[in-house]
DNA sequence: TATTCGCAGTGACGGCGATCACATCATTAC
DNA sequence: GTAATGATGTGATCGCCGTCACTGCGAATA
């Protein structure tokens, strides 16, 4: 499963994709596809581009092709939380969607992404229609549910700070020993409910007591009972 | 929208009920309705009886007729997440069916309740074949996914445990102005991830600026402003 | 090369809340 | 009654971590 774009060739036929993948939103059985094939535009969006805003009117659901998005959501205060990251399959604008509420998050493309993009109206008409579609909706938001309460179980379980670092590694590994961390110390601070400078601290303790290595982007879990007993 | 039982009569006709509501899973046409109502068992479960435990595989599901019905998650070493109060119309193991995985919470009855449980394989089998349940499903998982994640926003973006005892007892009075605390200082504690000491002295303060009043078991909520300011 | 800008690392300090310790009450057992 | 047990209230201490301030580093841009 590439989540990359590949060279970026847009492509607007989802009848010829080579992308879809089981588990995605889009992947239908013939005669739905060819509906859901019909509706909406394809559209690139650079990186860095926001394809919404938290509390803006719900107009349009996107379906991620290719890229990875950025999911945030913000305090009056201007503290953000890092929801998570969307990857290729993923509905964006799906919550806000079905409950006719302004969106409940911030997309940020962190990479230069391809999405399919229906109005509100025609999505709420493909899946009332089709029960398929119904059902993949269904899937997407139990996903997002499960996201959300196991966020909120990693802040409200563990005391110290390094327990939900730890949490977050287990869960990012989920069962591998090495994972590429896709955050910045700043990112992982808005997962985590705390602030850059502990995350940096944290990640220090950590790879000095050989719990885990750091190089680049690649993680690796060099003591996985010294994660858990933390977590 | 009556949250008891009323006399707690069995009922178990779904087509003559009158407890049924907008938002409701059951709100269903008669149609559906006819096909929902042959499915399934009616129960009544206990004040503090427990309809079923995080981590167990997901038999059934069950939809609460009247009642109150709390959900917990819990880690392994026995601190306990108040995910949320389930209301009447809400379905319990939901997300569990969906995804074929065990359950994520545990829940435990703080009122008498009346639910209808169904067997996975039918419930499923009902919103496959049923568009309008299936988007009913859709809804309630919207729900608790935002439940979630708003549960997740305010343990990150807020550190202090007032704003959680604020929340959760807005939860429990739901629109009244009073309410019945079904538990110990210690049993909030857990739920709240703090310290039993903590919770007095919480509580204390919101008694001593006259936000709440606590006489028994009973709690007034005399400035609603407040807790919502401080959630 | 020089400048800029985002990210990472580090020290100092202060406050919230966990922890420990003990003092009331309330309820049940005897 | 008295003892025992559990819930609640309160003080003292202390450590984690939020905040502020600053440095170093690398990549991108000019």
């Amino acid at each position: 499963m590439d989540s990359k774009c590949g060279s970026l060739v847009h492509n607007d036929n989802c009848l010829t994709c080579t992308h879809r993948h089981a588990g995605w939103f889009c992947h239908l059985s013939p005669d739905a596809l060819a509906v859901y094939n019909a509706l909406g535009v394809h559209m690139l969006v650079n990186s860095g581009g926001t394809l919404f805003w938290e509390g803006e009117p719900a107009r349009s659901v996107s379906i991620l092709c290719c890229g990875e998005i950025k999911l945030t959501t913000s305090s009056k205060e201007g503290k953000t939380l890092l929801v998570r990251i969307a990857k290729p399959g993923d509905v964006l604008g799906l919550s806000a969607a079905i409950s006719g509420t302004p969106y409940e998050t911030t997309a940020q493309a962190l990479t230069p992404v391809q999405v399919k993009t229906l109005q509100t109206k025609d999505f709420l008409h493909f899946i009332e229609t089709h029960i398929e579609g119904t059902m993949h909706t269904a899937q997407m938001l139990n996903r997002e549910y499960r996201d959300a309460l196991s966020d909120a179980t990693r802040l409200a379980l563990s005391i110290s700070i390094s327990g939900r670092v730890a949490r977050l590694f287990l869960d990012l590994a989920s069962g591998h020993g090495t994972f590429t961390l896709a955050h910045t110390h700043e990112g992982l601070a808005s997962m985590l409910g705390t602030t850059r400078e502990t995350v940096t601290r944290v990640l220090g303790e950590l790879k000095r007591k050989k719990i885990i290595d750091i190089e680049g982007k690649a993680v690796t879990i060099r003591r996985i009972d010294a994660l858990e007993l933390l977590a």
